[in-house]
DNA sequence: ATGGTTGGGGGCCAA
């Protein structure tokens, strides 16, 4: 058993198209564990044997058409698979959670992007982020040590987006938004681990657009995806990486993986 | 304020 397990996350933009590039990063940086969102694939169309091949045995996929779809990849078993809907049926497959072998659970969320008009009666989308948000906040337990992560599409600090004034009204760095995501922080007692390594006055990001001719010149970056671990855990977190090196390759995702390691 | 690009799937929707 590893001292430290690698725990990875990574909004993929279709596993299926980036399998080989995902396969490469496996090998480079020695994850132990990848959580992947937006697979856009059903469940049995995903690459399972590509993943076996290379030593990670233990798929756990949530998938379906086109949209959404959420996985966890690891190298050692993990217990209690579950894939409950957050808020109900609307969800799409936007969640799944397992144990670790420390009984720590490990949650991989996509919250749904909501599109950029942050009003809930003109936009059904932002409605539907914003109940998904508010149902995390209710369903908290502070009390049970885990590690959350993924997709969150939100921004929450002002130097987690490369304008703060010019996004204030944009759906993933309003105030309504943030707001929630903070109840939610403190509901759970979560540590925003990013966030633990870096002050908050420096930029980190993880999302650039495919929207922009030279996304490194104009580094318009977002900070949407986000690993969190319960504030009794922290301790227990090593390192933080953003790999942001990915964003440059041969047809990228436009999130780029984030990861930690965490201390058995 | 707007527009810009990508992926899935074969329309256009979602991001």
């Amino acid at each position: 058993m590893n001292k430290t397990l690698k725990i990875v996350s990574w909004n993929i933009n279709s596993v299926r198209l980036r399998i080989n590039m995902v396969l490469d990063f496996l090998q480079l940086h020695q994850a132990d564990i990848l959580c992947l969102q937006e697979i856009k694939c059903e469940t049995d169309l995903f690459p399972y044997d590509a993943f076996k091949q290379a030593g990670y045995e233990n798929c756990y996929v949530i998938g379906q058409k086109s949209y959404n779809g959420v996985a966890i990849i690891s190298k050692i078993p993990l217990t209690h698979i579950n894939i409950a809907n957050v808020t109900g049926d609307q969800d799409g497959a936007r969640f799944i959670s397992a144990n670790l072998p420390s009984g720590v659970v490990l949650k991989n969320y996509y919250i749904p992007a909501g599109g950029d008009i942050a009003d809930e009666t003109e936009n059904v989308k932002f409605k539907h982020k914003m109940d998904f948000v508010r149902s995390l906040c209710d369903t908290a337990t502070p009390n049970i040590p885990q590690i959350i992560l993924g997709d969150f599409n939100i921004a929450p600090y002002e130097h987690d987006v490369w304008s703060h004034k010019q996004l204030l009204e944009v759906g993933s760095h309003t105030p309504q938004e943030v707001y929630l995501l903070n109840n939610f922080k403190q509901a759970g007692d979560f540590c925003d681990i990013a966030r633990h390594f870096h002050d908050a006055s420096q930029k980190v990001y993880s999302w650039w657009s495919y929207r922009s001719k030279d996304w490194q010149k104009s580094n318009r970056g977002r900070r949407l995806d986000h690993i969190w671990c319960s504030n009794s855990l922290k301790d227990s977190i090593k390192n933080f990486d953003i790999y942001q090196d990915y964003r440059n390759h041969e047809r990228p995702s436009d999130h780029v993986p984030i990861a930690i390691e965490y201390a058995l």
